[in-house]
DNA sequence: CGACCGATTGATCGACCTCAACACCAGTGG
DNA sequence: CCACTGGTGTTGAGGTCGATCAATCGGTCG
């Protein structure tokens, strides 16, 4: 690992972190993202302000105690943490209709969310409604959910980090965010949008593997790429046949309350 | 890693994993349990049982739409995943007042709780009363703050794997594992419910490593063994020292929503 | 054009894995 | 009492994978 003060040297690590440089911040009259799982609660539409990020802008908070969500419109965003030697690790990507629960990405912590691309993030603040929502069961099991599912995601990312070697981590890696971004089909363009390095930080490796380990998947024909931020999976059963999981279903929502029309199953 | 036929060759491995032989399963009237969080609904005395568990023996589900969850009462135990080929992965550590969400536990995905001592586990199937706790208030805040906290552990693994390396592992994983189990203080002993094969599989590395690992601490004097799974950590300013990040807090509850009497942080 | 940044690629190094031998311990059976 | 066994932990020798370091290339921006 590199000292601190080589891997903080770009503007991108130091300067950004501490404060978020608010790009556009304008209160968003309706949420018209299909995907978004904190609509339909009327008082949202009084707490929240649309923002624009650039790659490398940051949103933190500084308060554990607050009821704040930030909830991916466009773009992609990736939750991150860096330790005291300079060290990042990426512990989950954002893509479209995420939510990203604030009191998380507190400061003590190095914790925060930030841009991978150009990013629209709608920022819910809560707090001053977090005692009546307390009682409000529709938004407890909506966060429920959220969190439900990012648990899944962590246990996902703990497995692959843990037990997968270089190659099988970027093979899941290009498979889970094509599945991800919707191009399940062979020959839908996937876009890739980090860097060499935020894979790595992502996948708990170095860029220079990376590139090599990308180079190498594209001589064996999984994957083709158009430019350095697209790519196509060419060959899914070859990937399936690379690794010793199965890639992740794409559930709409968590699955934990059965719903109306199913078996329960006791 | 060593093919599947060798890794689940022993009877743990394998014999144990697809069913949970159930050594005591009897309805236990009250739960004086302090930590538990899920106590204090009255529905819960109808749909929870009491099971002990052996070193070894798992606890599985077979559908992801249940509302059942474990809770632990007494030791340590583990939620795994295994991969095709025999790897294993341990991705969270259980011990005493942690609830377990069943769900997360299909055997589709080839994930189940595991018992790493003997084990008291409270069982909770909620699933016949979903629809009316999908009303409860109450209720969904306590699994939201469940969720909450277990993601925070979720997302400190993934930055333990990812960013650490195999000493700075073993050095956090047994400081963290003192203070989950309350031996902040010098000179308090701690016990080691895991053998090296699951702390290497808790830690992502294998068991030589970690007992290579272990006796170099020992000699540099920041941990004493008194036997193979109970120790002492003699010096936490040294611990602190050669971590880059900061051991978590254990706080009581997940902070998400203020309470009462908290300054709310706007 | 030069400066700069990110990506690629090769050479080398070191951390961790693999494999094997051995120690230790508890249990079992003579 | 000893011999034997199986399981777990320890330790050393050697190999491999991925990190590190450096050189080069390509694109972008001033």
């Amino acid at each position: 690992m590199k000292p601190i003060n080589e891997r903080c040297g770009s503007v991108r690590r130091v300067d950004t972190c501490l404060s978020a440089p608010v790009r556009a911040s304008v209160p968003c009259k309706s949420c018209d993202l299909q995907a978004c799982r904190l609509r339909d609660f009327g008082l949202l539409k009084r707490a929240y302000s649309l923002r624009g990020l650039e790659r490398g802008d940051t949103l933190e908070t500084h308060s554990r105690n607050c009821l704040r969500f930030w909830i991916v419109k466009q773009g992609t965003g990736a939750t991150c943490r860096m330790f005291s030697d300079g060290r990042r690790q990426i512990v989950s990507l954002e893509t479209t209709g995420d939510v990203v629960c604030a009191s998380m990405a507190d400061n003590d912590n190095e914790h925060w969310f930030e841009a991978l691309s150009e990013c629209k993030i709608c920022e819910v603040n809560l707090t001053p409604w977090s005692g009546e929502l307390r009682q409000n069961a529709d938004f407890l099991h909506a966060i429920f959910e959220v969190m439900h599912k990012r648990l899944e995601r962590s246990v996902n990312h703990v497995s692959t980090l843990g037990r997968l070697d270089s190659h099988e981590r970027v093979i899941y890696f290009l498979a889970e965010l094509a599945l991800r971004l919707g191009a399940r089909d062979d020959g839908k363009i996937v876009a890739l949008p980090m860097s060499r390095e935020d894979i790595a930080d992502y996948l708990g490796l170095n860029s220079d593997s990376i590139s090599r380990i990308l180079t190498r998947l594209r001589r064996s024909g999984l994957v083709r790429f158009l430019s350095r931020t697209e790519y196509v999976v060419l060959d899914w059963s070859a990937i399936a046949q690379r690794l010793p999981i199965s890639l992740p279903e794409t559930f709409p929502n968590a699955m934990c309350f059965p719903s109306q029309d199913e078996e329960i199953s006791r």
